[in-house]
DNA sequence: TTCGTTGCAAACATTTTGCAGTTTC
DNA sequence: GAAACTGCAAAATGTTTGCAACGAA
């Protein structure tokens, strides 16, 4: 892992990728922000696009929600929330918290099908402290 | 997808691979299965065990809860329980549920450094319902 | 004998990386 | 001009798959 912390050059095309990140709501896979910026940016490479996408991750602006069909989706919302992950479309979207409510239920009720919940906590293990 | 349904035939090293699921708390990747199984079963192969694991998981009989270092965890408890995962070690383990208890406090209590939670519901959405 | 199962290796798909050329400062 | 950044293509990694041999009924 290249850290490269602090010796940060200026660069349009990772200013257009967190840009555009921040402006949508499909938490995009890499390959999906990459045929996004295309269109602007022919000569766009989809390294580039992973490269600065880890480079989020680390720096703690960009976060993976979940995994889907064996890709990796990224949100620039920061906040712990929850998501819901569609298995016919692969569309993953925020899943609004109504306080101390029934997330089947209130999901249900607005027409999505809940099958299951996956709930992990990401950390250090005792030995790893 | 091969479905295969109700035309199975009795194997050896399909039920090992099952009993040994069924056996550890590891919740293991493939590999490990694998590596696991391979000192009784010496000519035990790498595909053998992701077909088989795939057929239990269309079975119902195994789930997958978490995928880490890019590796897809599997669990034969099939009971809906939280997960916490070791950015160290990788070490993926049960977190006990106490009734209504502040999960973050109590793996913390408990010498686990909590950092982030993750929390996914899968289904289908409204337009693939 | 039939047909599911396996080993093996090749194929796949996503992500990472090495390097030469480009951009930023 | 130095150092970061990028495009490109090759490599790495986890998983799937085709096929011939094997094993169970």
């Amino acid at each position: 892992m290249k850290t490269n912390a602090g010796k940060q050059k200026h660069s349009v095309k990772r200013e257009a990728i967190l840009e555009w990140l921040r402006s949508t709501e499909i938490h995009p896979s890499a390959e999906q922000v990459y045929y996004a910026l295309r269109t602007q940016y022919p000569r766009l490479s989809l390294g580039t696009v992973y490269r600065n996408l880890t480079e989020f991750e680390n720096a703690g602006l960009v976060q993976t929600v979940a995994e889907v069909d064996g890709q990796e989706r990224f949100d620039a919302v920061m906040t712990e929330h929850v998501h819901f992950v569609c298995k016919g479309c692969g569309a993953v979207v925020d899943v609004p918290e109504t306080v101390s409510a029934d997330i089947g239920a209130l999901m249900e009720q607005q027409g999505y099908k809940v099958e299951t919940r996956r709930l992990l906590v990401y950390g250090l293990c005792p030995e790893c402290v």
